[in-house]
RNA sequence: GCGCCCAUCGUCUAUCGGACAGGACAUCAGGUUUUCAUCCUGGUAAGGGGGGUUCGACUCCCCCUGGGCGCGCCA
């Protein structure tokens, strides 16, 4: 029995990848199975390696422990998809060969053009509309030999519907005509996931496929491919998607996504990792507290409930201070002086703190804003001396947007984007700061501001811009709806596309 | 627009045809505590609607409604 786990290092680790790790080994464990971690980084222009350090990083914090992974290797590796792509190639030449696939020349001009087209006419049909499907192959060859850039697409039953079964819900019956021409390999020579993924699945040996929702409507996609090679498809079962208050899918505008937002944040991982196993999960004695040894022991991937979970911050919390309470004194110690409390972190704070020390006793009211989660201030103090409230809103959402296209989270990067952003705006770099200062600091009189921010980290300095946001909104300077519907047009067009 | 998935307290859930529909978080009230937190006691709070099947439906079936997801050379 083997399960796997596949996130994609294109950003920051996500809370979602965390879930589905956590029930994957659980059911690994619980049946003296393998777990195995498998990077898939096969988009070449949003995939890090920073990011996959971090990946890994978050999840081992987080308790999530595999069996075989790019980091300690296994008999099935490599583990990471771009270090696989002659063997991509070789599966995808086999099934042009066999006819289960064709290039296609289309451009991504008329590709656009045609989805626009179907968006417009509301076609029933939407995707590929098979224009290349028909080119001979000795056709393709000359093409191809020509230099034509090309992609290679499934080719897919037009008619009758496609039969799976998925675990939990039994046999569900998408209709073929529903499903696209499937790119398989890019234009650039990588594969796409489905592609990838149905691939390693096989050469892993994966027993089960143990995924989000979102990957019900492709699943036709991974069903054909395993028949055109021949190969007997994994089990499948689709876990819940994790969700808002509001019931979409969990994101990163209404709910913190990153796991790393919650280390920094203070919460144990073991309280994380418990409550997760909660959402979607019960066990048969009704305990919620446990801890993830006791989840393996006798978890039943059958109790899982099907309603996606609203990812309550409120529970969480509470988990967390009942795991904090169980803690003896040196125990919580511990624990303190690996989060922040500690000499490593100090020093890194010091430099900063020195000249405006007049008494050793100002260290800690001056620093205590790089130990927070959320802080305390007033919006007159995120406004500053400003009229223009709107303005304030919308630099922080730009500061926003900016910011989470960092990648390396350091000050003289931090300072760049703030300039970027004053020229742009067209606004003295020093009062374009004064919001931040406060989101971040607590006031605008504090420690300087992009050392804070690189001390503070990545995910809990972007949440604090967040929660300014929320706080200008309650208060109802927020930019919202269409307003920031526009905001979002115009900031792509003077910053550059975001993703 | 098309397809698919889902549906019990505000939230996470138990129930797998017969119970006052149970627990947890939140919330409210009371008690312990010099404050607060903890802790203890108690309370409010739920089966979306309509049809079937059945002696009997939260539970099985159908329809409606509602919500979600997917429809990229992203995963």
């Amino acid at each position: 029995m083997r399960t796997r786990v596949a996130p994609s290092p294109t950003g920051t680790p996500h809370i979602g990848t965390a879930y589905v790790a956590l029930f994957n080994q659980a059911f690994a464990r619980r049946h003296g199975g393998r777990f195995v971690l498998r990077i898939e980084d096969t988009d070449r222009t949003r995939s890090s390696p920073k990011w996959e350090v971090a990946l890994i990083e978050a999840l081992r914090w987080l308790g999530v422990a595999w069996d075989e992974g790019p980091d300690i290797g296994g008999d099935f590796g490599p583990y990471r998809q771009s270090e696989r792509l002659s063997i991509y190639r070789d599966h995808v030449d086999r099934l042009v060969k066999e006819g289960g696939a064709y290039p296609c020349f289309c451009s991504s001009e008329r590709l656009e053009e045609l989805r626009k087209r179907q968006a417009q006419e509301k076609a029933s049909i939407q995707g590929y509309d098979g224009l290349c499907a028909s080119i001979s192959s000795a056709e393709a060859k000359r093409r191809i030999d020509a230099g034509e850039t090309y992609v290679i697409r499934m080719r897919v039953p037009r008619e009758g519907e496609c039969v799976f079964r998925d675990r939990f819900r039994g046999e569900i019956r998408i209709p073929w005509n529903q499903i696209d021409h499937q790119v398989l390999m890019k234009s650039d020579g990588y594969p796409t996931y489905h592609l990838a993924n149905v691939v390693d699945d096989h050469l892993m040996r994966i027993t089960h496929v143990i995924r989000g929702e979102e990957w019900i409507s492709s699943a036709p996609k991974h069903v054909l491919l395993y028949s055109l090679f021949g190969w007997q498809p994994p089990e499948f079962a689709h876990l819940p998607l994790l969700r808002n208050p509001d019931k979409t899918k969990l994101s990163k505008r209404r709910n913190p996504t990153s796991i790393l937002y919650y280390r920094d944040a203070g919460y144990l991982p073991e309280a994380l990792s418990n409550y997760l196993c909660l959402m979607g999960y019960s066990r048969s004695d009704g305990r919620e507290i446990f801890s993830l040894r006791e989840m393996f022991e006798d978890f039943d991937i059958d109790r899982i409930s099907l309603g996606g979970p609203i990812f309550d911050l409120n529970k969480l919390a509470s988990f967390n201070a009942q795991y904090i309470r169980h803690l003896s004194p040196d125990e919580l110690v511990l624990r303190l002086a690996q989060w922040r409390l500690n000499c490593d972190y100090w020093r890194r704070i010091v430099p900063l703190a020195q000249p405006r020390l007049q008494r050793l006793g100002d260290f800690v009211p001056m620093a205590a804003f790089l130990f927070a989660d959320r802080l305390n201030y007033r919006v007159e103090d995120l406004l500053g001396p400003t009229k223009d409230q709107i303005r304030v809103a919308e630099l922080l959402k730009i500061g926003q947007w900016e910011l989470e296209k960092v990648e390396n989270w350091e000050k003289d990067r931090l300072r760049e984007v703030f300039e970027k952003i004053a020229v742009i705006e067209q606004i003295k770099l020093k009062s374009a700061l004064t919001p931040f200062f406060v989101a971040i600091c607590g006031s605008a009189v504090s420690l300087p501001l992009f050392e804070s921010m690189e001390i503070l980290g990545r995910d809990l300095s972007l949440r604090r811009l967040i929660y300014a946001q929320e706080l200008l909104l309650a208060a109802g300077h927020g930019v919202q709806g269409r307003e920031l519907k526009e905001l979002q047009s115009r900031y792509e067009r003077a910053y550059g596309a975001q993703e």
